[in-house]
DNA sequence: GTAAGTATGTAACATTTGTTACTTGAAAAA
DNA sequence: TTTTTCAAGTAACAAATGTTACATACTTAC
């Protein structure tokens, strides 16, 4: 049995479905910063996230970010299933936030399960429905709040994600997530600064009181 | 067989499930304006659409509105699936866009169909799938297009569901969906008119080169 | 008809966000 | 060490959007 696949989960499936996933499935260590995914690749697999954590990105037609949410252990990536189920293109980017572990599932095996095992429908159908959610509350962050209230909701996540309230990146990597310019980034983060909401070092922030 | 179901949907379903389909499900008709589904319900049915279209909705705190998506004949409401599977609270308001026809199906059929139909299974998921790529477009409008496009794209949009290039709307309606002012959007109209790419009367809208 | 209510137009101004340009200081490379 | 590159701070300005206030014209109620 792959590590991290009994603790993640061993609630969700039954013994018979784990031993599958444990046998087909392939497992894979990606660093930090690699693309799992690219808009308009064709998916032929299902990653489930045994560690780590997962950034989610649509792009304009200029070819520039904007984040959406972030994924973690114990979840999947929906839009795959999407691109799996309809054998169409990814509509998003899939970048590793951090050094992550997954476990590969073919596409036939995935709809052969959907049939067999009924824990694994509710999963996917699950899955779906938790992807819907981060979808609206995304559309919620970017179409209600302003940018300064954006940034802080980013730190507080990506700290979340990362475990550290030590976030180490640079005010541009900031402002391409966020789809603004680098100068408005570093302007707002003195805000907060003076706000007593976060402490600012070359090349990392940290998050007061996360 | 009610009309419009087997307009709409013969060529996914099989004709066993088009019959259930016509037995279980309780035929409606709404009129425009009507709330089909609110933030907060709890849903205990699913509708198909036979005719007309409906606006999905989502709100912010204050109580003020956000258009995401229209869904027209032929679709579902995929939200309403997530609720429906996962028992949870709608987090979207559903409002028909115009008078419209529907098809009611009791949760327990929708879920006792996933496994007895393929056809069902396959629409519930291709659903689940139109429904994220049309969020994702809300996403792409409301984070990178500037309000006098997102307005010119709204304008589109909601001609062509009504089937109508005379918009029957007021400026105070528009901002209402579009999270603006009235002014703002009064201001781009005129500017919109200037650009000779609509007309403007009182209480309507004309589209011109639809 | 008159009055009241509603839709629209528009000016003036505030705030938010985006852009350009330049500076300073730290880190990396030579 | 010196040079170069990179990250960050900041001023000045531009553009987009939001707000307040008021005028005008059309519609509806009386």
């Amino acid at each position: 049995m792959i590590e991290g696949l009994q603790r993640n989960y061993a609630y969700l499936f039954e013994d018979e479905l784990l031993k599958e996933i444990s046998e087909i499935g392939t497992y894979k260590e990606v660093p930090e910063g690699f693309i799992l995914m690219d808009i308009g690749d064709y998916i032929k697999s299902m990653p489930l996230i045994l560690s780590g954590a997962i950034k989610v990105m649509r792009e304009d037609e200029k070819g520039d970010d904007l984040i959406l949410y972030f994924v973690e252990q114990g979840d999947t990536c929906a839009m795959t299933i999407t691109c799996c189920m309809g054998e169409t293109k990814s509509e998003i980017r899939a970048v590793a936030e951090t050094d992550t572990r997954i476990i590969m599932i073919p596409i036939q095996k995935m709809q052969e399960w959907m049939h067999k095992y009924k824990s694994w429908q509710s999963f996917i159908l699950q899955s779906y429905h938790e992807r819907m959610k981060e979808l609206l509350e995304a559309v919620d962050t970017i179409a209600f709040l302003k940018m300064d209230e954006r940034l802080y909701k980013y730190l507080r996540d990506k700290a979340m994600v990362n475990r550290d309230d030590l976030i180490k990146t640079t005010h541009q990597e900031i402002a391409q997530d966020l789809h603004t310019s680098r100068v408005v980034v570093s302007r707002l983060l003195k805000k907060l600064e003076t706000e007593n909401k976060i402490k600012l070092y070359r090349n990392s922030i940290k998050i007061i009181n996360l």
